[in-house]
DNA sequence: GTTCTAGAAC
DNA sequence: GTTCTAGAAC
């Protein structure tokens, strides 16, 4: 049998145990260390399923709980796994979980039954990497060496290690794709600019940063020059590689939950060209609001010092499908790809 | 992120 | 019958 630990990410207390199918109420309380008001004393309910592999996590208090960016809600009642990011509330007080066989027990091992979730829980189970069950920062140089001259990590890399775990191996491709020089269309000492491997347009680059930034909510005040560095080469490139740059209509933006960990600035002509754009979830993803213009996330960032996910976003994903120029609502994406042969450029 | 495919929609 | 979508698996 496997125990549970609820990990607090900025190590304000040692690890809560977290009983198999048992009931936790956490909350303010010096057990969390939590002062703050605004976090009640029965804030979250927990409970663990150690077999398989994640703990259920209801909101009691009124201020939103959330995992990952998502708000639980009160009385709502959410998964997470390994890997997750739980706030306690107003997305302060982070906890990441972590399942891991009990030491007091191993030889139970002998008749017991492994996590036995779903295959692809198993999988992502036993994919953990011994070591990176407790996030630690000492271990932190030993992810993603990065090509550029300034590989700045300045945040713990356990997020990003996490994310994989949750999310499977792929989500890592963009730290392989910004190393291949293949792949490469600039780089400078900040950052380094990819054509999408997939791409939803005629033109459609992606920019990272060097520095390891996992995810839009890791971002804070100090990225906005990064930010608008990333900007300016976007412009550049735009114009260097494009030669109807001047009637093709381009956007720059990030999308509000990416698959992919590494924060990554999609510039993309609007001409939606592409046999690579096939289902809703590729149209929605950039012709509605989770599409985050770069100037937007900008100005989040100065004018609160990070970037908020409205609640909902992912539902903006599943919305009729609806062309980005004029507006008209087609049924299927083969009509939709045939209406866009009206808008060429983009553009009305 | 993509691929695969069952079954809904036509 | 074919086309298309949506969800699981990776």
């Amino acid at each position: 049998m496997s125990i549970c630990l609820l990990i607090s990410k900025n190590g304000r207390h040692k690890p809560i145990n977290l009983p198999h199918l048992q009931t936790v109420v956490l909350g303010r309380s010096p057990e969390t260390t939590i002062k703050d008001k605004k976090c009640s004393r029965e804030q979250v309910e927990l409970k663990a399923d150690c077999n398989k592999g994640y703990i259920s996590v209801k909101q009691l208090g009124v201020n939103p709980t959330s995992v990952d960016s998502e708000v639980v809600g009160k009385g709502n009642q959410v998964e997470m796994r390994s890997g997750q990011q739980l706030h306690m509330v107003n997305e302060l007080y982070p906890y990441t979980v972590c399942f891991k066989e009990d030491p007091s027990n191993s030889q139970s091992s002998v008749g017991t039954k492994r996590p036995c979730g779903p295959a692809s829980e198993e999988r992502e189970f036993h994919r953990e990497p011994p070591g990176h069950k407790v996030p630690r920062k000492t271990e932190d140089s030993t992810q993603c060496k990065h090509g550029g001259s300034t590989s700045t990590n300045t945040r713990p890399e356990s997020q990003t290690t996490e994310k994989t775990e949750t999310l499977g191996y792929w989500s890592q491709g963009l730290k392989a794709s910004m190393q291949d020089p293949k792949m490469q269309v600039y780089k400078d000492d900040r950052v380094v600019v990819i054509m999408d491997k997939y791409p939803k347009a005629h033109y459609h680059w992606l920019v990272l940063p060097w520095e390891s930034i996992p995810s839009l909510k890791t971002l804070h005040r100090g990225h906005c020059d990064l930010l608008r560095h990333m900007n300016q080469v976007a412009d550049r490139i735009v114009q260097q590689q494009c030669p109807d740059a001047g009637l093709l209509h381009f956007r720059q933006g990030y999308h509000a939950i990416p698959s992919m960990s590494h924060v990554h600035l999609h510039v993309i002509s609007q001409d939606f060209d592409s046999p690579w754009l096939k289902n809703k979830k590729h149209w929605n993803s950039f012709t509605t609001d989770y599409f985050i213009e770069s100037q937007e996330v900008i100005q989040m960032l100065e004018k609160d010092g990070k970037v908020t996910v409205k609640q909902g976003t992912n539902e903006l994903l599943k919305l009729p499908l609806c062309c980005h120029v004029c507006g008209m609502a087609l049924s299927t994406i083969p009509q939709l790809k045939e209406h866009l042969k009206s808008h060429p450029y983009g553009r009305l």
